[in-house]
DNA sequence: TATATTTGTATCGTGAACGATTTAATCGTA
DNA sequence: TACGATTAAATCGTTCACGATACAAATATA
């Protein structure tokens, strides 16, 4: 019985087609953040930044799901870059606050075009898109919390 | 107005819950994959060439939609394990021919209970699941074609 | 109030991803 | 058959991801 094995063909397989859809919508960025100079995941860190500036690393790195050993080199970059700012919290010296520059704030205005840009390249009927995010969310959920 | 730059919240993408819910459960993966003392890359290569064996890492590229430049380090990784051997082709020698050692084979039967042991964590229905792979494929159909 | 534990970041090493470029083999065409 | 164009991999450099570990500040507890 060669039974066994089926589950193991790529075609059945939930993951792999995540995987793909994520790295090929994110390929579909590159030319759009190239003019920005920025790449993805630093695009994800400023719009944390963007919808509420001053926030700790622990706050960015709980919104992306990303770990400390990513994010620090990632803002070191961006700070070197002069988009942000890092410094030790006066109430907690634990915790690092991240502050944008006015640099990093007039970006805004150049990214905002972006979204718009990369849903029409989005191969999806409306309904399809939201079903597709409910779903995902889902997914993150419940990923998330355990 | 601040419509201008809805569109930027985080909430409002597509894309940032794709990248999320892929590398979450690729981390799923990874009590699994360490099993085996594999990455999940390395794991999509040996499934597809469980599947079908000696093929070129072209048709590997296609598949998995990733590039030389990811693949020629990867495989070269699994070569030293001495899970395959890559070889030129004779009919075209720009061709490289992946082929699974013996312990490459070996390995699939250690890993068929991986898609199982998967499944169980994903916390969908089985409908949602479906629909999901649906709406992935049918944008990495069109995504990777143009 | 010492000291153990927890918390928030940082550091290090490995393995992807991917743009840009290079190299060698093959193909097309004059 | 010569030679420019194309194709298949490889190489190089940069930036993630992430496991493992380290470390200092803050908190809990004896």
């Amino acid at each position: 019985m060669s039974e066994k094995y089926e589950a193991l063909k790529l075609d059945h397989q939930l993951c792999f087609p995540l995987y793909t859809a994520s790295r090929l919508v994110i390929q579909r960025y590159q030319p759009m953040l190239k003019e920005l100079n920025i790449t993805y995941p630093q695009y994800l860190v400023l719009m944390v930044l963007w919808e509420k500036d001053e926030v700790n690393l622990s706050t960015i790195a709980e919104k992306l799901q990303l770990q400390s050993n990513t994010l620090t080199p990632l803002l070191k970059r961006l700070q070197q870059r002069e988009l942000l700012e890092r410094k030790r919290s006066e109430t907690d010296e634990r915790n690092i606050v991240i502050t944008l520059t006015e640099k990093g704030k007039a970006l805004k205005d150049q990214a905002c075009d972006v979204p718009a840009m990369l849903a029409e390249q989005l191969p999806l009927e409306e309904e399809e898109a939201k079903e597709l995010y409910r779903l995902l969310y889902k997914m993150i959920g419940k990923m998330s919390e355990k």
